[in-house]
DNA sequence: TGTACATCAGTGAACGCGCGTTCACTGATGTAC
DNA sequence: TGTACATCAGTGAACGCGCGTTCACTGATGTAC
């Protein structure tokens, strides 16, 4: 064999890795697949003996940056906590200055979820199986049951829309206290209903 | 003067309504100025005496739409509400099947906010201007003061991440479920508070 | 009332460029003898 | 050990196409005489 074994499944790695960070912060037709295999390195015409086209690599990139997504909203030292300690720990992380700043390397639903809503069903299928996924996961944190997926849908949907919308108005003011405003939501005790 | 005097704010009005629309569908950078002018019955060629460039029309664009935003969330039947029961009767309107179907006539916020935040500041300045109008609304609605301000940031965060993930998930059960859970969380009584 | 003219909204060809995709090829490598 | 060969990951020219923008023009209109 004239290249070692893992040396495609590398590069293929490796093209992915960059596309996650291009998609998220240009957006996923923004990006040309010109621009993108240079940013790995490569040429051009590569592309297509690891990708039947472009739709694919963005189906591998939500993939991968799904997954990478659920591990920072519930493990990286948020494995133990529960309800409403994690519920807070992980809006702090979440709806944090860093992440509004670094789309990236962050959530790929406020950077691509328009672009999702717009794409083929084989991309919505994914996307649907992985954020089902996460939310099974953070309802089970918060109390299983009907309750604990509805609490965890509705976290899911206020965090999304903050850092969304923290972004889209710019650097401003404004931004930060979107993020404040929906990290105190969490915030036990709630003072608007228990005096 | 060859042409009637209201006759040229007439097209640059149709070509703002147009792209309004297209935009929202398709996303701003999908949207070329040939394809927009075809659907306002113009050729491309007529664009420049409208607009300096596509970034222009983005913001008129904007500029109306979330002023019709405005109007759907605060208005059209929900004027004399107040507090909770506005809270519950926005977010029915919002969070509706329809909305979610049909992005062409819906919130921009969802369909645009991400482009929005790539976009030159010029864009943003005029976002942010409007969402922060919007709030100031919403918040008067749910009593003023820094907690209504707080509650206001808090439902359009979550509303605006509902829809877009209701999008994103495709037509499945799963974007159902995303906005009747978030439905649910503004209707009282709060069983799980209350008993 | 009829004709000549000035206005200007809109036309469509043209610009250079980047898009996604195809395909004949190159050349570094590990293997066979 | 040295040479010939087969493999195949990656190359780069080429395809037709649509992009945003410019600009010399057309032709329908209201006005002037």
């Amino acid at each position: 064999m004239p290249y070692p074994p893992d040396h495609k499944p590398k590069t293929h790695a490796r093209i992915v890795r960059v596309a996650a960070r291009l998609f998220r912060k240009d957006g996923f037709q923004a990006t040309g697949v010109d621009r993108l295999m240079s940013a790995a390195g490569l040429t051009r015409g590569g592309f297509y003996a690891h990708f039947r086209d472009k739709t694919q690599l963005l189906i591998e990139s939500l993939e991968r940056v799904l997954d990478e997504s659920q591990e920072n909203l519930l493990g990286r030292g948020l494995d133990a906590l529960e309800g409403d300690a994690w519920a807070r720990a992980a809006a702090k992380r979440y709806l944090s200055s860093a992440h509004r700043a670094g789309p990236a390397d962050g959530c790929p639903v406020p950077a691509l979820g328009a672009e999702v809503a717009r794409a083929p069903a084989s991309v919505q299928k994914v996307f649907a199986a992985r954020i089902d996924g996460i939310l099974r996961q953070m309802a089970a944190r918060l109390g299983g049951g009907t309750a604990g997926r509805r609490r965890a849908i509705q976290l899911l949907s206020s965090w999304v829309g903050a850092l969304l919308l923290a972004r889209a108005v710019g650097e401003r003011r404004l931004g930060e206290e979107i993020l404040a405003a929906v990290r105190a939501q969490a915030n036990p005790p709630r003072r608007r209903r228990t005096h």
